[in-house]
Formats: structure tokens, C-alpha cells, sequence
DNA sequence: AATGAATGTGATTGACTTTGACTGATATTG
DNA sequence: CAATATCAGTCAAAGTCAATCACATTCATT
């Protein structure tokens, strides 16, 4: 019989590898009981060394909140890496660029390949990833928001008003014509609507469950800023800032 | 029957092969008893060479810090905890406290109970372990240094001079009477400089193997710091800023 | 040689932890 | 709304633990 310890990494490393994977997969990986898996999940949880959702366990991801249940679902992150990759085509060379909280955004790290361009970030996860990666980062100073682990606040503001990005990423909750990208957070909110402020060439990546969504705080005019989905619904089709990424 | 000196180092070299390893194994492999075998591992974690796990022992996965490698060989955790919780018990409840990056400094965190302070930190590392604690946490902004996950640089200086701290805690790699505290990075002792600088009650936490020692770069002088450490050497009895924490 | 202090060992113990099966409650799906 | 899957809780059994004890060995002192 393995070492709980033992197991417990490994659950973690095949979580982050995965970025998901169900109770049942990790009983057969594994060979242990339903039950020793679930106190695993939820020991790990509780750690903050992975995120438990319905039916298994999802990589550490700063989400812009816990109350989207369709975030918390495992769900093969398909779109949501498509939309990641082409993102990170954007970015070239002398890019100064600013990477907002959330999954999506997270995505984009694995595919970013320009090594010269230089990374600004409020998310710990995002700065501890992209400098592992080799990548140049500057982490946001502030207030550290323990829901999400991302930085907010006056302080953060302010430091990110020093700065003027040429490229940048946000997610966002609900994309809607009429009162633009919206977020559940007014901090968080307060954070994205300052940065998009610093920044040249905004992008928005957000799969296409989001479009006509409206959470309780905008942070952006919908024209403002150009949309990265995987698909554009038909309702949007006249708009010339959405993009589909193949 | 083998000598306990060799059974003890076939244990290390077997966890290390292995990663994990459990005490019925161990009795197997090396024909002793399960109280021998509990011993020895008993041993070697607290020296720091094993760590011991529910129903075995785990090799050291050591993280990369660059310079501490030996400092966790030779003195593993009691008396570093002894000077933490020390440490720790110096916060009260109005504090508005820093606390420097490094080993020691982290375990500083493990005992604090005061939960109105507000602390500030330029470790990721301490940052996260701090939030979810429950403690109020700011993290200062700037440049992300890969090998320590530390944020260091220009930005963070500038950061920092904008508070003012009760009380902080910093490390050190060296105590020396005549160049005062010192460190082998450059950048970071600017950042100990600064937050030192910006700060009443000062602490250096150490252990007692870094009194004399002297590395590259000095960042307080000796007398501008109270030094924490777990006992104290006879050379440096005179000295009415050093605390022994029992 | 005899003594006894110091150390290392293995057996035994009762306390504690972990585990897997089971169960009724809750969530998801078609 | 019914069928199915997942969940948290409880339980007994198995596994692990630290503490203690008795015994053996070593080694310095008498």
C-alpha cells in the first residue's frame, strides 16, 4: 500500500497536469477507495493545493469568483486552451503586457513563447507560473484577496497606474452589448477597469457561454476592448471586435 | 548484526532512490525491528536529512532557495521553531508588521496568533501561507526573482517606502559585529535595507551557526536590530540586543 | 574480574489514525 | 420527474504511533 503522503502528491501532480480529473480516475490510478480519494480531495482543498468540484478535483485557478457554478464543473478546458493559444500569438517581442486574473488568462501562460516581452500581473498564481516559465514578471503590489489569491485594492491601483502596457488579457463573467464585461467583484473590477486604462491593445478572453451574461459590476465599455472566444454566437455575428479563435 | 551508523545512511540512500518509502519495507530491507527502524527515522527528520510521514518516510524535496541549502542541513527545525514562535509572540494586536523572505521568517507565520495585525511581506510564499491563515495580508509589487520567489527591485523599494511598519522580521546569513547583517544577493539586501529603514521595532531572526559569518552584501548595521536566536555565543555575551528564545 | 552507567535493541502496550464499505442525502442528467 | 451519480457522514477493522520495559553490549572505573 502506498504512503498517504505519497498519494496526496501525486493526486496533486496529475491534478496540475490535467488541470482535471475525476474521483473515478484517481481510484484507478491510484487503487484506493472512493473514500480515501474524497478525504484526499478534501484534505488538498482545504490546503489550497487544488480546487474540489462535482465529481472530481480541478488545478488551483484564480477564478473570479466561486459562486459560477459552470466554472466549478470539471469541464476539458478545450475552448478555453484554444482561446489561450491564439491569445498568446498576440504577444511579440517588445511586448510590455498585462495579464489579468482568472482561468482563462491562466491558459494563455502555457502558450506564450516571446521571452523577451515582459509580464505584469496581479495574480500570485500567474507571476509563480510565468517566471517559472522564464518569463520576466513584475507582481502588482497590494492587498492580497484570499478567495482568489490575486492582488486588489487602492495600493494595487495605484501601482498599476505607473505603468503603460502595450498588450493585455482580462476575463471576464458576462459580455453584453449593452453594459459591457462585468464582473462579481467591485475590487476585482476596480483592478481590471484601471489596467485595461494603462493598456494599448486590450483583449477580453472569455469562452461563448459568456456573451449576453451581465454580472453586477461592468469594468469596460463593450467596444472597448476586442473579445477572444471559440465561437461567435449569432447575435454578436455584426460586431467587428470579436474574434474566433481556431 | 549491522551498525546503526550504516543502517541509518542505507535509510537515506533508499528513501532518496525511492522517494517514499514505508516502515515495513525498511524492516525488511534491512532485517530490524519496527521500534529500530521508527527510531532512525525519528533521527534523520530531525536532522533534517528524512522527512517522516504517516507510515514511512518521504525523501527531502528541497526547494530552490539559493542559498539556504545548508542552512536547512544543519539545523533543522526545533530551534528554528523555537526562535519563530519566539518571533511570533512579539506581534500584538495594533502591529503593522514586515516580514522579510526566507526559511526562518516562514516559520514565523506558523505561530502568530494575533489576528488584527496587518502584515506585509515580499515573499510570495509567506504571502499565500499568511491569507490563508486568515491574517490580512499586503504583498509588495515589483519584479519577480525566480530563484527565491521574492519580489525585489526598484518598484518594490518604491512600494515599500510608503508604509510604515511597527514591528518586522527579517533573515540573515550572516551577524557580524563589525559589517553588521549580511546577505549574498544584492537586490535583496536593498529590499532589507529599505523595509529596515521604514520600520521601529526591528528583528533579525537567526540561528545561532551565523554569528561571525560575513557574506557578500550588508544591509543593517549590528546594532540597528534586535537578533532572535536560540542560544547565545559566548563572544557576543556583551551584546544587550541578542535574545535567546527558550 | 566486578560494577554500573550509557547506549542500542526488540517486544508489548494502549492510544490514535487511516481506510474502505455502507448509507441516506443531495446534485445532475435525460 | 425518474434514473443515475456524487456527496458527506458513520462505523468497524486494520494499520501506525510513541512510550515503556527488559535485555544485551560496551566501556570506563574500581
Amino acid at each position: 500500500m502506498m504512503l498517504a503522503e505519497e498519494r496526496s502528491e501525486r493526486i496533486v501532480r496529475l491534478v496540475n497536469e490535467k488541470k482535471s480529473v475525476s474521483v473515478q480516475e484517481l481510484m484507478e490510478y491510484l487503487d484506493a477507495s472512493e473514500s480515501t480519494i474524497r478525504r484526499d480531495l478534501a484534505a488538498l482543498d482545504s490546503r489550497g493545493e487544488i480546487i474540489k468540484v462535482y465529481g472530481g478535483a480541478m488545478a488551483v485557478t484564480l477564478k473570479a469568483h466561486d459562486d459560477d457554478i459552470a466554472e466549478r464543473r470539471i469541464l476539458f478546458p478545450e475552448e478555453k486552451k484554444r482561446i489561450a493559444r491564439y491569445a498568446a500569438s498576440l504577444v511579440t517581442k517588445d511586448d510590455f503586457v498585462y495579464i489579468d486574473a482568472g482561468t482563462t488568462t491562466e491558459y494563455i501562460i502555457d502558450y506564450l513563447t516571446e521571452k523577451n516581452a515582459v509580464f505584469v500581473t496581479n495574480a500570485v498564481a500567474h507571476a509563480r507560473k510565468l517566471t517559472r516559465s522564464g518569463f520576466s514578471v513584475y507582481l502588482v503590489g497590494g492587498r492580497l484577496k484570499p478567495s482568489t489569491e490575486a492582488v486588489v485594492g487602492n495600493s494595487a491601483a495605484e501601482f498599476i497606474s505607473k505603468y503603460n502596457f502595450t498588450i493585455g488579457f482580462w476575463g471576464t463573467n458576462g459580455v453584453n452589448r449593452a453594459v459591457g464585461f462585468t464582473t462579481p467583484d467591485p475590487e476585482e473590477a476596480e483592478i481590471k477597469r484601471i489596467s485595461m486604462h494603462r493598456c494599448k491593445r486590450r483583449y477580453v478572453v472569455t469562452d461563448s457561454s459568456k456573451f449576453g451574461a451581465i454580472s453586477p459590476v461592468s469594468f469596460a465599455d463593450f467596444g472597448s476592448a476586442k473579445v477572444i472566444t471559440e465561437k461567435i454566437d449569432s447575435i454578436y455575428s455584426d460586431c467587428d471586435n470579436i474574434i474566433a479563435a481556431d
